[in-house]
DNA sequence: TCTTAAATATGATTTTTATCATATTTTAAT
DNA sequence: ATTAAAATATGATAAAAATCATATTTAAGA
């Protein structure tokens, strides 16, 4: 479903939903440590994210990496979008080009309504609703 | 979601169950033709799914690969997981190992009821029904 | 303005996945 | 028995994804 990218990418921007504001910055080796990926790795993800403004980065002494109102108001689709492309999460499960509603492959009658409802619940929950849940200990990110 | 060769894999099992039988076996070279695949990938996938007694063959003079009643009667899911092993359909969508029902991840209750759907049809819809689908017109097949 | 600590840019390496090639074994027909 | 046509076994190559490394740029503090 996402590429092992994605997932890194994610737990990272979850992170700093629950540990960063424009007041405290965290350096990629924090993050690094408290999601346990490989330090060099995930910087290039954050890099890309703050390219697209999907995370606020500073750079020089006492920079780092937060996220701004507007970042925690987003959802993770772009996180995705950036990472991955845009395919991974259109395109039909067999991969037939030609594949729709009115020329279905034999899987999507079978696969669309649910992986239309992970989209649709994708993109109308906000990392900071995602990071609410984790301090109101309905949800948990250990690891 | 599914590796392209678990794609690949199912493509063709579906073609056999339209194509073939005990009597009319079909040889890789036309396999690979009708799913558009290069013929020695889909080879070697149809060799192991014949290993594991997925799909059916006999070599030699008019040989090739077909169904019989019992590979017809099974779901996609074996072909998953001879192709992509049992981590790609089961593990949790960030990956943690820990996500459970008592822990779950930020994403947990998000995807979890959409995800259980889809492996829930994957499992309980036959070969043959899929097959069935597409002889009457209710799904398609090209490239 | 110099130094230090951070992100950024760039690219090299490794691992995995996808793809290709070919020699061997088996089966049926002659 | 011999031959031709098929799958099978094995492994080589290519492409993509994941991982690692390092030089450059930027910002703040002394």
């Amino acid at each position: 479903m996402l590429s092992n990218s994605s997932k890194y990418a994610i737990k990272a921007v979850l992170f700093l939903a629950l540990n960063s504001s424009e007041e405290n910055k965290v350096m990629v080796k924090d993050i690094a440590g408290s999601i346990n990926v490989p330090q060099a790795y995930i910087a290039k993800l954050l890099q890309e994210l703050a390219k697209e403004n999907i995370i606020s980065s500073t750079r020089g002494y006492k920079g780092g990496f937060y996220l701004d109102e507007a970042n925690l108001n987003s959802s993770l689709i772009p996180i995705i979008y950036v990472i991955d492309g845009d395919k991974r999460l259109n395109s039909c499960m067999l991969s037939l080009e030609k594949c729709n509603e009115e020329k279905p492959c034999p899987l999507h009658k079978i696969l669309y309504r649910s992986r239309n409802n992970i989209l649709t619940s994708l993109k109308s929950k906000t990392i900071k609703e995602l990071s609410a849940d984790v301090e109101f200990g309905n949800s948990f990110l250990p690891l």
